[in-house]
DNA sequence: AGGACGATTAACT
DNA sequence: GTTAATCGTCCTG
């Protein structure tokens, strides 16, 4: 019998949100489904959203019903609907009444490629290169809002990957930020693996 | 009550 | 390069 894979500790999440989204580079995000399916991908892509002084964090209007996850405890999920039609996926770091958060935004498949594409059809390196595409992969929605991540059955955690720590990590703006004003806008809080950087020049 | 807008995506020109 | 899709949330009045 198969040793259940053991979800980060709080421990994790609970640090500077910069340190966290960095390491999360190369973690595996996972998905225990009902029927005893399992997702999981390798985390290549990731934002960090830091307190009300971040004027690009939901935060930034402060305490509100939709914003409250992100004042909760380190290592659950924030997630959150937009645009009409999307999820998004989020860890909440920090700690408990600070309000920042680790936006997933793409991972690269490992397992339950065939219920990933059951959900949408496309090829596989197109399946969970997004922040949308990768909660319509899993099947996360409004359902997973502040779930915690950490405990010993979680169905939704992560995990340590198969491969060697990630070095530096490439360091961008973040996506999407349109109407937010400097200096916040041009941060370099998008975090990426490199080695995803050079295969997207690739194609 | 009404409107602006969004941590996106896919499908256009 | 541009834009429609689509609706929850927050702000204004």
């Amino acid at each position: 019998m198969k040793a259940r894979i053991s979800p980060l500790p709080r421990a994790f999440f609970s640090r500077p949100t910069l340190t966290v989204a960095r390491e999360s580079l190369g973690k595996q995000l996972l998905k225990l489904e009902a029927d005893g399916t399992r997702l999981a991908g390798i985390i290549v892509e990731v934002e960090a959203y830091i307190g009300e002084t971040d004027l690009g964090c939901h935060a930034r209007a402060g305490l509100t019903a939709r914003t409250a996850p992100l004042y909760g405890l380190p290592g659950s999920a924030y997630v959150y609907f937009t645009y009409g039609m999307h999820w998004m996926l989020n860890f909440v770091t920090e700690y408990e009444g600070f309000p920042a958060a680790v936006l997933l935004r793409a991972l690269r498949p490992t397992e339950g490629l065939s219920l990933m594409q059951a959900r949408r059809q496309r090829p596989p390196a197109e399946l969970t290169n997004g922040p949308a595409k990768v909660t319509q992969a899993f099947g996360i929605d409004r359902v997973w809002n502040e779930y915690d991540l950490c405990t010993a059955d979680a169905r939704l955690f992560l995990a340590d990957g198969p491969h060697c720590p990630e070095t530096i990590p490439a360091a961008r703006p973040r996506v999407g930020l349109r109407n937010t004003p400097e200096p916040w806008r041009s941060l370099p809080w998008n975090l990426k693996l490199r080695d995803q950087v050079a295969e997207e020049a690739n194609g």
